[in-house]
RNA sequence: CGGGAAGUGGCGCAGCCUGGUAGCGCACCUGCCUUGGGAGCAGGGGGCCGCUGGUUCAAAUCCAGUCUUCCCGACCA
């Protein structure tokens, strides 16, 4: 492709819009547009390295014997409404009617459609199983929308739907889409790991997440430096060792005056005692009711954990008047002893001490001495709290690391849940009928494209990894206004052009600089350097994207001599 | 929805406080010149100052309302 005759509007300049370093990119590198909030034209160079992505996907898809199928991005209300996602799936769910008056939405997911298919036309045990996806765009009307294609309202997705006679089967369909989804990942050539994920409202009983790393990700993972354990952090669990012995003797309660001092931190400098010794009581409102939670002064609550051992809908942080109310003062004074609420749990840690600091229920007073077993109404003690590097593996006992990801697929064994609403049921070898046992899984495709670029840059722009990068190649004519250099290039393009290399060929009349920043920014992963000067001395030169690394071939040599330093670009990707 | 910020040629910004000819850099067009890291010189085109209303002889500038965008929180591929 003639750089001249394409469309590449690079940007010098970062937009005021872009905050994160994907969004800059792909907009200074002429990857996308913006329309408006949270929805974005792909244009030629974004559009090719999203289809290079989507080759891979359905490439490794349907090697594992998962078929492609296209559903729709309208879907009728009544299908929505027979699942019962209508009424709880919230204002994310794009709603609109059509000139009769029937309700539609636009598709944020497909489990309803797919389920409704897969009812109508699958009706015996012979039939199954059977795995249908679709890569398509789905529309979510997201609070909000931000970092580019990070986080868009719509985006391009491939979502699979599996469909099995029994358990087993469905754990197979499971294990299948696992090993697809690793393949999928490592031929992007993506640094990435596959982590135990919370379920989420989806529902089902497992689920695992596939993380691109990258420092700027937004979730955190907890990862072992031994085992293969991996899990999000509002998933990984906290395992102690053993359990210690009974703590001792405590003495009794003593009320102190710690005057404005609301904060852990505050607390602990002013009465002298490591954070460690200090309990914090947090208020809750969960779905109504009144919850406190207790926790290590140096810990950080896990909230999903709580939602879970709650099992409520709606979990919030009490209001400023709700703790005045529960208990009786003002906020940074909670205490588990004399507290207005009934239910009172606590993390599982505050068993093994006591002799702690509380919150004494009254404006700047705290209690000493507290003793969990001793003092409160506990609930019962639970593993609620967030993992830390000092944490022990909760598998094998090694050492936690954690790191930031960037979710990009998601894999969930769903159950009976669609297939019991919707009655997608099949005759089994006994003429029983049974519900199907479903799974499904997402890979956020214009996610991956953002992941990709979150993971592999530096400061002068986009370090493509070859699977993704949208050329092979990027060819410089430095002046092609010079007769040598202009057919030298030429030359060198059509014989990589016939050995099948996409290449990327800079032929405008714009001066080098111009030329080297354009390549270095839009990050294809090898250049080939076509100027005057070398080529009197009988060269062009490579530069590998990733490294700096500058390579000198001669010109008899050129097709093969790329060949070399792509095969070994390839293996730094592992490829 | 709660909190914060911003809307001025295609992009990045100044001007606003203290009302009176709309400005700079990049990009764009023409010519000269230049070609191994976003050159230089000369000439040129392009702006409902987000929108609506108000104050005023006069509004980009002051006032009110409204829309949009971005950032932080609740949601997710």
């Amino acid at each position: 492709m003639l750089w001249s005759k394409y469309y590449i509007p690079t940007l010098k300049e970062d937009p005021a819009e872009a905050e994160i370093v994907s969004h800059k990119l792909l907009l200074r590198a002429g990857m996308i547009r913006k329309l408006t909030s949270g929805i974005y034209i792909y244009l030629p160079l974004g559009w090719k390295a999203l289809q290079k992505i989507s080759d891979i996907i359905r490439q490794e898809m349907n090697r594992f014997g998962a078929i492609e199928i296209r559903m729709p991005a309208v879907q009728p209300g009544d299908l929505w409404k027979e699942s019962g996602r209508w009424d709880v799936y919230g204002r994310e769910l794009l709603r609109f009617q059509d000139r009769h008056g029937r309700d539609y939405c636009l598709g944020p997911t497909h489990e309803e459609v797919i389920t409704d298919l897969v009812r109508g036309e699958i009706k015996s045990y012979r039939q199954l199983p059977i795995n249908l996806y679709q890569i398509q765009t789905k529309f979510r009307d997201e609070i909000r929308p931000r970092f580019g294609l990070m986080r868009g309202r719509e985006f391009i997705m491939k979502d699979a739907y599996s469909f099995d006679r029994d358990d087993q089967g469905a754990t197979k369909s499971y294990e299948d889409m696992y090993a697809a989804y690793v393949s999928i990942f490592e031929k992007l050539g993506l640094k990435f790991r596959a982590v135990e994920a919370d379920s989420g409202p989806i529902g089902g009983s497992f689920s695992h997440e596939f993380m691109v790393l990258a420092e700027t990700g937004e979730d955190t993972i907890a990862v072992c430096t031994e085992c293969d354990f991996a899990a999000n952090l509002e998933k990984a669990e906290v395992k102690y060792a053993d359990t210690p012995d009974s703590p001792a003797d405590c003495p009794e309660l003593e009320k102190v005056f710690t005057p404005d001092k609301h904060s852990v931190e505050e607390v602990a400098k002013f009465l002298k005692v490591p954070e460690e010794k200090i309990v914090k009581t947090l208020l809750y409102d969960a779905d109504g009711q009144a919850v406190a939670v207790l926790v290590r002064g140096d810990r950080e609550l896990n909230e999903v954990k709580l939602k879970n051992l709650l099992d409520v809908i709606d979990l919030r942080l009490a209001s400023a008047e709700q703790v005045q109310q529960w208990s009786g003062a003002p906020v940074g004074f909670a205490g588990p002893v004399g507290l207005n609420v009934d239910v009172i749990y606590a993390d599982q840690e505050l068993m093994f001490d006591n002799d702690f600091v509380i919150g004494a229920n009254e404006k700047d007073t705290h209690y000493l001495h507290f003793d969990p077993r001793r003092d409160a109404k506990i609930k019962g003690y639970y593993d609620l709290r967030q993992i830390t590097e000092s944490d022990p593996c909760p598998r094998c006992g090694a050492k936690i690391e954690l790191t930031k990801g960037i979710e990009v697929g998601h894999i969930f064994k769903l159950g009976t849940k669609y297939s019991e609403a919707l009655r997608a049921t099949f005759l089994d070898e006994n003429g029983k009928e049974r519900p199907m046992i479903m799974g499904c899984y997402g890979i956020g495709v214009s996610r991956v494209l953002a992941a990709c670029i979150e993971q592999n840059h530096d400061e002068n722009g986009i370090i493509f990894p070859p699977p993704i990068a949208p050329f092979d190649a990027h060819l410089l004519a430095l002046n092609p206004k010079d007769e040598l250099v202009k057919d030298k290039a030429s030359e060198i393009y059509d014989a990589l052009t016939a050995q099948g290399i996409d290449c990327l060929f800079d032929d405008r009349l714009e001066r080098p600089g111009v030329k080297f920043k354009d390549a270095d920014l839009i990050g294809l992963p090898l250049q080939i350097i076509v100027g005057a000067r070398a080529l009197q001395r009988g060269v062009i030169e490579i530069k590998i994207r990733h490294s700096g690394e500058k390579i000198e071939l001669g010109l008899d040599e050129i097709v093969s001599g790329f060949q070399e330093v792509q095969k070994k670009v390839f293996e730094f990707y592992r490829l």
